[in-house]
DNA sequence: CGGATTTGACCGGCGC
DNA sequence: GCGCCGGTCAAATCCG
């Protein structure tokens, strides 16, 4: 911004008034709210600038999955996959298929989730809400990258199961298959929010995020063992970067918001000016 | 110390 | 029947 420290050398001993004192503050101040406004269009055609680049690539990393996706189907192997708006997709019913074997049987209620993840995660947890314990790891034939077997243990009784393995075509993508039906209610019901905010998804049509080594899902952190597949009630769960995230994304709306802007400018200069003003005021008398 | 993960062993289906 | 392979078990280990 605009705001430096008035240096008026303003002196007790000066013959000037009051008056013209004051004039001359008053020009000042002037002064900087002109040079304030023009800040604050720069800042805002700085944020419309990087709000539409961000878009841009939104829609590229979109093309480029679907892309993918097209591919794989005319692979012949794949069944869904088709990698959703933000890196994360699902589909219901599908047997087995990407660079897994067709399974022996046709299961019911199986379903695939796609989950695009960050490069510097390599551990096998697709965040979905529900709490799982691992049973078992194996590395499969097809692909060198182990399949982790996990069973929902939200309640006791539950027949979910789920295998997460990562695709051998995309090693950032995480392929979990979901066997079963939940016999309980979403952990996470109470106190659902986009699904956008958990792992590389986000409602908004026109961004995403990536997923990042420590994920925010969509839970409570005083339920204890709910919204987290690991063990630890509270594991994965990073609240300062969940908070991070919802700070960035409300600054961005914020920041995109013209008048909002213009108003904050307007309102943090003229603290500034006024206490700056104030403050030369007081030296001077 | 309790609960979750790890990992080698075991089991069962399938193809030859 | 045998071997391969995916899935599961369970003792050992880890971790808060």
């Amino acid at each position: 911004m605009a705001y430096t420290n008035l240096n008026l050398n303003l002196c007790p001993q000066d013959n000037n008034t009051d008056e013209t004192r004051g004039s001359v503050l008053m020009q000042e101040l002037n002064q900087r709210r002109t040079e304030n406004k023009k800040l604050t269009e720069m800042l805002f055609f700085l944020c419309e600038n990087y709000n539409s680049l961000q878009g841009q690539w939104m829609d590229f990393k979109l093309e480029d999955d679907q892309s993918k996706s097209k591919k794989r189907k005319a692979d012949g192997e794949n069944c869904g996959g088709v990698f959703g708006m933000n890196g994360y997709s699902e589909t219901s019913s599908c047997s087995d298929g990407g660079s897994w074997k067709m399974p022996r049987e046709i299961k019911t209620n199986v379903s695939r989730v796609h989950v695009k993840t960050d490069p510097s995660d390599t551990s096998l947890i697709v965040r979905d809400g529900y709490q799982w314990r691992k049973y078992g790891q194996k590395v499969t034939r097809d692909n060198p990258s182990p399949r982790a077997y996990y069973k929902c243990s939200f309640a006791p009784t539950c027949p979910v199961k789920k295998k997460v393995q990562r695709s051998v075509e995309d090693p950032l993508v995480v392929v979990a298959i979901y066997e079963g039906e939940h016999n309980h209610p979403h952990p996470c019901q109470a106190y659902q929010l986009p699904l956008g905010l958990n792992q590389g998804v986000i409602s908004s049509p026109n961004s995403t995020i990536s997923s990042s080594p420590s994920p925010s899902p969509i839970m409570d952190p005083t339920q204890p063992g709910s919204c987290t597949d690991t063990r630890r009630p509270n594991s994965g769960i990073d609240i300062p970067a969940f908070q991070e995230l919802l700070v960035e994304k409300m600054a961005n709306s914020l920041t995109s918001n013209y008048s909002f802007t213009t108003a904050l400018a307007a309102a943090i200069s003229t603290r500034i000016l006024d206490h700056d003003l104030l403050e030369s005021w007081e030296t001077t008398s």
